[in-house]
DNA sequence: GCAAATGAGGAAAACGGTTGCCTTCGTGGT
DNA sequence: ACCACGAAGGCAACCGTTTTCCTCATTTGC
């Protein structure tokens, strides 16, 4: 398991302003600009905070959590009572509910959640599930879930199968034995892809990669009114001989933004230039090649719409070499807003942002209506949003 | 909350290969190559696997879930005999265990794990929180320690803070409140942070960021020799006219970087090129900028040791446009080895990788250790591993 | 033939909370 | 003096599982 040869270094080790015996070495190591020393913390007094919390750990390693009953008998009445006190229920004196809130406080206790869902049979608690593996697509879908749940006092498990269905089996028996109320799942793709049905029986939300099964719960992208701005705002600014540089033709996102693309065209009595749309890869060096050929077979193109970002730097790259002017000559927008693209990019790039936060929020709020029985099946496309920047 | 103006589509809308009533828009949609169409299961029958599944599920929305108490009223026995049973504890025929084996096989029994939680003490739940946000450098860290704890039958509690110090207590009151084993805490960047301390008594890593505080227990990736072993390299290749370029000086990377590379020149007797290590920062138009720097206070410049991938893949184009040829004038190593940086890179990069994975890995196992009271305190520095590509 | 050992399984306590019901007490009305 | 009633808070059941202790019944040993 442990197989990397590592290289250990004690607590003495640390930071010492001092040249140490082996001096170059650890000298330079943590040369922080500003020197943090090892002693700056003054054995820091911790304050009131660490007060009546002394009871709190045993020996071994292993504390002794504080339960309701120690709060209880420090305030001076039964488990019941301070429960009712905590929760401000049943009929208490207003004096007895303080003297309850000061013991919890004083003692620190906090609830055990899982005694408590035992009993409610709400685990308060939901399963984010990324087939695939977590990566640039999915990642801003998982954190907006997050944010959104968390707001909700709902903890979120982190369960990546990285697409192997093995591991995805185990993740949904540990999310099944876990109680989860309810389980969003993700990928990199927005092609459709098979329910999870045969294993739990909580409700699902399907984020960016929607269920085959129209009757499951699906958030995705408007993919299609993304291009489609894309596509109108270069027509808006004059352009009219309009080519369309994207990944491969099997992919559903391609296949999505070309068909807006060409309607959108069409709706303006245009055609493509250079004939068709030209599928390939999601990659630099596709669209450094593929803007060689658009140009050759359509000398007079006086923009590109790719689709994606990394498309659209190599086309840029490969027409700044070419002495072609963006976007003076060729305008060029892009898809995904993807930052280290869109700004790297010389200049800046005018993309189609899918919003995937905003996507996983939404995602988290359809699955807490789910879970509370108010599920809206179907596919619910989200809007995506044009940026302007310096490439238009 | 809910703010963005969404469009909806009902299940109706779904997959429909016959060309719809609002034909254009539809049909462009979902035009998938292969066309998977609506009616393609034909409500597959689920076979076996549904069996004994019917009592599951009350009525409005909130299902029955099987107990133990379940399946030993179909196996014939008490629920302790039961538990006995699928645990392989106490005396029992063989009979009995497999009878009740079957009951729960098919009753699809799950134990709930917050009951015995409960009994246990122990959640088998970790937290991974993540300071600043879940990006570039913390994710693999995250995945990695979610795969090493998967594997241990241990689930993981998503916590991005995005460095707000408020969703933070929040966070960690979530985790107490959950009774979580442990909790590894990551940052984007490797300055050491204020340790938690004030909140918890679980055990906690450092994975990234270490803490301040040398009695906890940090890992980290060993940044000293990962700069180290790329200026070898350089070394070894026979270039003498070294520079270095890299981010802000403020950054603790940037420092031991920086450190490790002065004195891998001092220890070949060379110093290095352009006199002074360029801080600046972490992207690729710093990098595009000094390398015209470099080659003016040296133009005998013939290798640039980069603080970052970005900051490489700057450098690479700078030199491009300056008619430099690489590595054929000038040999480039970076770090990082962010693929998108890196292979993306004209040439691609040689450059050093941090085995972020690795890292979280380790994380989670010294976690492990940590929970079992088995924790030994201190800074753990993992090797850095050097990837040769053609820049050099 | 009887005690002891063993095998198989049941009953109940425990984990940490919540909640419905009950008891006790004090007060006011008649 | 008696009844009713409301306030305050205790008691115990319950959630789902594990584990300890206990009870039977059947062997085994002598």
């Amino acid at each position: 398991m442990s197989k990397p040869e590592v290289t250990e270094s004690g607590p003495g080790a640390g930071p010492a302003p001092a040249p140490a015996p082996d001096a170059g070495r650890d000298a330079g190591r943590d040369a922080g600009p500003a020197g943090r020393a090892g002693s700056k913390a003054p054995e820091a007094p911790g304050g009131a905070e660490e007060a009546g919390r002394e009871r709190a750990r045993g020996r071994g390693g292993r504390q002794a959590r504080v339960t309701i009953a120690d709060v209880a008998a420090l305030a001076g009445v039964s488990v019941g009572t301070a429960s009712k006190a905590l929760n401000n229920r049943g009929k208490l004196r207003q004096e007895t509910r303080a003297r309850v809130a000061d013991a919890a406080r004083q003692l620190g206790f906090r609830p055990n959640e899982m005694a408590r869902s035992l009993l409610s049979g709400r685990s308060f608690t939901v399963g984010l599930l990324t087939t695939d593996h977590v990566g640039r697509f999915s990642l801003p879908v998982l954190l907006g879930a997050e944010d959104a749940l968390g707001a909700g006092e709902i903890s979120v498990f982190l369960c990546d199968t990285r697409g192997d269905a093995i591991r995805e089996r185990h993740h949904l028996s540990a999310l099944a034995s876990r109680r989860v109320d309810g389980i969003i799942v993700t990928g990199r793709r927005t092609d459709s892809r098979p329910p999870l049905r045969q294993f739990l029986d909580v409700p699902v939300v399907y984020a960016m990669a929607p269920s085959e099964d129209p009757r499951d719960v699906s958030v995705v992208p408007d993919e299609w009114q993304g291009a489609r701005e894309g596509v109108r705002h270069l027509i808006a600014a004059g352009r009219t001989r309009i080519a369309h540089i994207t990944g491969p033709a099997r992919h559903h996102s391609a296949q999505v933004r070309a068909a807006a693309f060409r309607e959108t065209l069409a709706e303006a009595g245009l055609r493509p230039a250079g004939g068709e749309v030209m599928f390939g890869e999601w990659n630099e060096p596709w669209g450094r090649q593929a803007v060689r050929h658009v140009l050759h077979a359509e000398p007079r193109c006086d923009a590109l719409f790719c689709g994606s970002d990394q498309i659209a730097r190599g086309a840029a790259d490969g027409l700044r070499e070419m002495g072609v002017d963006v976007p003076g000559d060729i305008a060029l927008v892009g898809f995904d807003n993807w930052d280290v693209m869109s700004t790297a990019c010389r200049p800046p790039l005018t993309t189609v942002d899918m919003e995937l936060g905003e996507l996983g929020r939404v995602a988290a709020m359809s699955l807490l209506e789910a879970i509370e029985g108010r599920a809206r099946p179907g596919v619910r496309r989200l809007p995506c949003r044009l940026v302007i920047r310096d490439s238009t």
